[in-house]
RNA sequence: GGCCCCAUCGUCUAAUGGUUAGGACGCUACCCUCUCAAGGUAGUAAUCCGGGUUCGACUCCCGGUGGGGUCACCA
């Protein structure tokens, strides 16, 4: 059998990293058995629809490096993808089914409907469709179909049971009677997911369909519609569902889960792809890095647990930060370009790098160590007086002295190395150098965070270190 | 509430019915050290509860409890 998985997902606007996930899995079993991963897209719902989602979820799954073998824009051999652009096939099999007596028409209103619903739960009895459109004769409802609104539902069992052996959790089984007779067609001539999903899925070869949990409970009325149709089952594969830190479904109420955020935020996509591929799954020998390639190599249903995994960013950035320090800096210069200062010349950006590599776990926190080489720091005379632990009168004093020792440099002695063996003969007894060195990254940088002291001083220059020393010694001068 | 799914450190997870229940993130301590990182070392912490099967249960069965999903002319 050949092969086929696919995502479906449908146009809200964002790139959810649920979605993602869910392609990840589909894309790496296609891929570990020589398949074809298909996307589609379900627009079927026109009220939801957003405009320019098709492009984001392409663009999300080509930065995450989820390449797909069909879809819209790409075409393939079951054209189109998009539902929106295949309506016909849905009525007129929606309709097969109505001669067939498998559904049959439903003239009820929404309002009729929702009156039912509010009165049966009051009564603590199960919320379903009280079968009133079922029981009509085939010729009245043909007739009443010509000129009244209508949908049309499936005629659901309601003896016996529905089950299936899905291949990452084993058997499962619904009782029929539980199952409500499921709209197929709504009343403005589009299909509903269902009807849309198995039509599908069925004529474009979908072999497996691996989906998150959250489907189990409507796969029981895929399955009677695949048989009312009379045709194959596929496979089916319910992975586990991310979740909020609560537990409840990952939602972006409570987390980020827009694939763009993660990227805006500074995150590689090898991070995060490598990430989710650990959510319920690990790999044989219990490695925690490794690439797309390893994954799809060692992938296997088998090996994803049932289990709920919460999406946890902290993991994320461990694996965030092993990537980037991994990345040459050439190559990191060109993915910081969004992150650093407008303007900041690639030859700057080249000299700091080396200083900064080790020391982030996303791009985004560039900034937050080497902004002071492109801005002069505010400096905080309180704080010079914490780091220096002398009174402002001597600290002003070792600060003149920093500024004799920088000026006796010559241009070929300013070098970190020179800096620092000249710096600490300045050290004395109650001038250790450690508290020199913490007094001089305040006056230079304005914090006690900084990249390393005396390679930042050989970046920023002679000159400039000076006036940002004499610039922090004017405002210790001022201070109260 | 009905139905369905699930249950190992705080989190992600490993463990043919026999392990001192392993690894990773986080956290703590120490080493390194001009700060922060990175790196190294050590430590912290788990089989939801109760029955049963078995010589032996994280593992199999049953029942609780807990969490989650789903019950639309949304997907």
């Amino acid at each position: 059998m050949r092969i086929r998985t696919r995502i479906a997902p449908s146009p809200t606007g964002i790139a959810h990293v649920g979605n993602m996930y869910t392609a990840l899995l589909n894309y790496a079993f296609a891929k570990s058995q020589e398949g074809k991963f298909i996307l589609r897209i379900e627009d079927t719902d026109r009220e939801r629809y957003v405009p320019g989602s098709e492009q984001v979820i392409f663009s999300a799954l080509r930065w995450l490096g989820i390449q797909i073998d069909e879809g819209p824009e790409i075409g393939g051999p079951y054209e189109p993808y998009t539902q929106s652009k295949r309506l016909p096939i849905y009525v007129s099999h929606a309709q097969a089914l109505v001669k067939k007596g498998k559904a049959y028409f439903c003239f009820c209103s929404p309002e009729r409907l929702a009156a039912m619903r509010k009165s049966q739960q009051q009564r603590g009895k199960l919320s379903m469709y009280d079968g009133t459109c079922r029981r009509l004769t085939a010729a009245e409802a043909k007739k009443r179909a010509g000129s009244e609104k209508h949908v049309v539902r499936l005629k659901v069992p309601k003896t016996g049971s529905t089950s299936w052996r899905d291949l990452i959790r084993g058997d499962i089984s619904f009782e029929n009677f539980g199952l409500d007779d499921q709209v197929l067609l709504k009343s403005d001539g589009f299909p509903t997911y269902h009807l849309a999903v198995v039509v599908d899925d069925h004529r474009m070869r979908i072999s497996h369909v691996i989906r998150a949990e959250e489907w189990i409970s409507s796969t029981p009325k895929h399955i009677l519609l695949f048989r009312a149709f009379g045709w194959k089952l596929p496979e089916f594969a319910h992975t586990p569902l991310l979740r909020n830190p609560d537990r409840s479904k990952l939602s972006k109420r409570k987390n980020p889960v827009s694939v763009v955020w993660y990227r805006e935020h500074g995150f590689l996509p090898q991070a995060l792809v490598n990430y989710l591929c650990l959510m319920g799954w690990s790999h044989p020998e219990g490695k925690e890095k490794f690439s797309l390639k390893e994954f799809i190599d060692n992938f296997s249903l088998e090996r994803i647990q049932t289990t709920q995994p919460i999406f946890d960013v902290e993991k994320l950035r461990w694996l965030n930060g092993l990537y980037i320090r991994e990345t040459k800096d050439q190559k990191l210069i060109g993915l910081l370009r969004p992150f650093v200062p407008k303007g900041a010349k690639a030859s700057m950006l080249r000299r700091i790098l080396p200083l900064i590599h080790d020391r982030i776990h996303t791009l985004e926190e560039f900034n937050d160590y080497a902004e002071f080489f492109f801005t002069k720091p505010q400096v905080d005379a309180k704080l010079l007086l914490k780091q220096s632990k002398h009174s402002q009168l001597e600290t002003l004093r070792k600060l003149k002295e920093f500024m004799a020792l920088l000026n006796t440099l010559q241009t070929g002695e300013f070098t970190a190395f020179k800096l620092e063996k000249r710096s600490r003969e300045l050290a004395e007894d109650e001038w250790t150098p450690k508290k020199l060195f913490m007094t001089v990254r305040v006056a230079i940088t304005g914090s006690t965070v900084s990249p390393p002291l005396f390679d930042s001083i050989h970046i920023l220059g002679k000159t400039e270190t000076i006036d940002r020393v004499k610039h922090a010694a004017t405002i210790l001068k001022t201070s109260s």
